[in-house]
DNA sequence: CCCTAGCGGTGCT
DNA sequence: AGCACCGCTAGGG
């Protein structure tokens, strides 16, 4: 019986002036970001007791990283993403999304030719979608041509509220 | 504004 | 293999 201390991906709650958010660790790094939602996030607060002391560091690095995104400011140090879950092309996307900086915006079509997939716009869209870590991973910066607001899978206010917090901020077209 | 066709990746059968 | 989704886009009423 192998001592195996598994460690099981923990969820954490983070609280905020918007909300609750929910941060999922894997044995690798932060796998996972939630936003609040009205429905119910009650089940999802797993083994608080058990998470271990690497988890809850990565756990403040992540929630103070979480306050200065939602005021606007720069990252602090970030816990190690874990974003295994993804295809190839969806970490291709998430890459290329983590560079877009503070402030800035990108259209779908731009990210698409910024990885070399200048056909693939569609598909950058559905990536980005399948972002599991957003607001640390940008892809509220993308937006759809004629800097018209797009998509956003976790709800538009959301998209909305960060890219006003950043200030980039021009009018968008709903 | 609306509609349509074409697009690439993903997931389900 | 096929098919139906899509956070898209360009083009045409």
């Amino acid at each position: 019986m192998s001592a195996r201390i598994q460690a099981l991906p923990s969820t954490l709650p983070i609280t905020t002036p918007e909300g609750v958010f929910l941060a999922c660790y894997s044995a690798s790094g932060l796998c996972r970001l939630t936003f609040p939602s009205r429905a119910r996030q009650a089940s999802a607060r797993d083994n608080p007791g058990m998470s271990s002391a690497q988890v809850r560091r990565w756990h403040a690095l992540t929630k103070r990283a979480l306050a200065r995104a939602l005021a606007g400011q720069p990252l602090s140090q970030l816990p190690p993403l874990d974003l295994s879950s993804g295809t190839d092309f969806q970490r291709l996307v998430w890459r290329a999304l983590c560079r877009i900086g503070l402030g800035q915006t990108r259209s779908y079509a731009q990210v698409a030719q910024s990885i070399g997939r200048p056909g693939a716009v569609r598909a950058v869209g559905g990536a980005c979608g399948a972002n599991p870590i957003p607001v640390f991973v940008p892809c509220h910066r993308v937006l759809a041509a004629g800097q018209r607001l797009g998509g956003f899978s976790a709800g538009l206010e959301w998209k909305t509220l960060l890219l006003e917090r950043e200030g980039g901020l021009l009018e968008l077209r709903p």
